[in-house]
DNA sequence: GATGAATGAGGCTTCATTCAT
DNA sequence: AATGAATGAAGCCTCATTCAT
């Protein structure tokens, strides 16, 4: 009953701004300073909350990440194996979409990888995750008569790939964008790819 | 026949061993004292061919970057749609695994890119050189009968994104990676998709 | 009635030490290093304080003036003119005798000035002070009778010339000084040469 | 019969180029490279006519000193002490106006002096060459009865600070100028003041 | 003599981190 | 818990000087 959420409700705070922050100025650009104005307190007493920048970076890598995973969920859902691979792509499209300013952390992710262990395995999991719950999808659609009898863990890397590509275009070249029409467009030419022909049966 | 070449070769020794340098240690870490020492020159003979830490990373993006922009000449040669995006993918995912070391460095850009104008601009053009090579070549195919009148904008960024992601998938999650198999089989199922039938015609 | 004199004390700390060094070192060849030895402080403090060596050159020349231009104000208080210029002067001689081991600064001042605006800008403002307050004061003894009519500016102009000129010769000669002996006598020199002879109206 | 006078030619070449550069730039500013462009030779050549920058810019201030110490010979001409005072004056203030664009020089000299035991040396020697030929040519004025019988070491100082002065704020404040005007303005009124009254003997 | 590429010591400045209050 | 002044290691860059050609 005392209030551990205080703290907590703080570094939630430090968070968001570190997020901000960082997004804006680049993760080797920003400085503790810069966190600590965004956040409204002073730099001492960001380590109260982080142990070090590379704590903070972690953390908030972790916090970004976690709604794309959490959204994993969607793809062992109800209905058929389009239907889910459809909703979680929209999902996806959106969270990716409201991440918008927030994209280039993503890249800044990707470059720190191979030269941070704790980033990489962080993403690591993130996409074997993500491969898994498509393999399942993609096996479920083809048990069910839905799909062809595709290789499935070379579709479902080919997804990965395309919706990573797509956002890493997206970055570089802004006005292109129209992230969430070309994916549904992505999307689209795979699922018609791999559909087994309607009348094919009769 | 003088020796303009003595420069000439000391730049691009130095461009080689700033490549590696930054690619082991990153864009932000790497040191001047580190690329010199790589180069096996002094510190101060570093600025005598490149004005700053910033010139010498552009410098090196580009040409890290030439190559691929050069092999998008395979696009418009001789031969069937199909023939040369087989011809460009192979060459393409041969230079990639040639780079390999220095993958990173590639992310690198993409992280710098948002807030580096001179870097974004260069992968810009090269972003739209390629999808103007792409789209002009499955043109030609819809225009010769060999492919379905596909939406070539659409496909020709989907090939794109999909290469792209593929790559950042191999770096992250390096073992999993066959980057060429995986590669290879990315681009014949895109063809099989947009192939127009055999005997359909009939 | 908190504290903003904690910095302003430590501002003037490092004014102090900055002062001694580039004194003793000479404005070119005193680091920062050596500045923050002679304040007690750390390097990184200096730029808590100051944003520059040349914002503390600037701060701390300013700093060297304010007295000298302060002491202008003797000029314009009671008494006959002779009285006044007398009394200015000997101030600014015991100012400058003061100053003794910090006089050097004030040639590396004058050799900053062509190639530093607000170097020059703020000797200027100071020399344009001078001038104006001496000409105020020989015409008021004009006025009164004390002096013949003489060409006020360019008396002025001399006397500046005079005490710059005593004061830069000291400089390079400080045994041949007696800057104070030579500075009253000269001001002598002067106000008999432009005194208005006693018995003459007569 | 050799030509000794091509070495010494060259000499004299990089001797004026570092003067107008070290000039224009400040003695602490104007790089080695600056002067050897200046001069239209490479770096390297520098020193083999001059063992380091301090050797050069010490040929470089005593040939500045050079004619305005040649000039006091002047003050031992024929003549009444007056005329030699004036042609003096007048032949000075020719040089320096002459000197114009490298007066900055002058001041660095100044800055240098107190730091630098070769710069001190050679100013002094001017200053006591100067002074003793003021006083010389003084006394010969009071012998001769043109002048009133004045502390001579005094006015010679005075007359030195004087015009030393007038240098200085033209330096400063170039606009105010007038060198020339003001020089002799500054000599008539010490002539003025020490000249022994016409009818006075009678 | 002349060159100019190469050197490396050294200066200015930044910033993650600490700690006394 | 919070602060923010202080620290000092470390990085980028400059430039006087050297030396092989």
């Amino acid at each position: 009953m005392s209030r551990p959420d205080v703290s907590a409700q703080r570094t939630a705070e430090i968070l968001a701004a570190a997020t901000e922050t960082f997004a804006r100025l680049g993760l080797g650009t920003a400085r503790m300073e810069d966190v600590a104005a965004a956040a409204g307190v002073s730099k001492g007493t960001l380590y109260l909350y982080f142990k070090s920048k590379d704590a903070l970076v972690a953390a908030l890598l972790q916090a970004l990440f976690a709604p794309l995973t959490e959204a994993l969920t969607l793809l062992d859902g109800a209905g058929t194996a389009e239907d889910r691979l459809t909703r979680y792509i929209s999902a996806t499209l959106a969270l990716l979409e409201g991440l918008q300013s927030r994209i280039s952390l993503v890249f800044d992710a990707f470059a720190l990888a191979p030269r941070n262990e704790a980033v990489r395995q962080l993403m690591a999991d993130h996409l074997h995750a993500y491969h898994a719950a498509l393999v399942r999808t993609l096996e479920h659609g083809v048990a069910s008569g839905e799909f062809r009898p595709v290789d499935t863990a070379q579709v479902a890397a080919l997804l990965m790939a395309l919706f990573d590509g797509l956002l890493q275009m997206a970055a570089v070249d802004p006005e292109a964008a129209a992230l969430r029409t070309r994916g549904r467009g992505a999307l689209r030419f795979v699922l018609d790819a791999i559909r087994r022909p309607p009348g094919r049966s009769a």
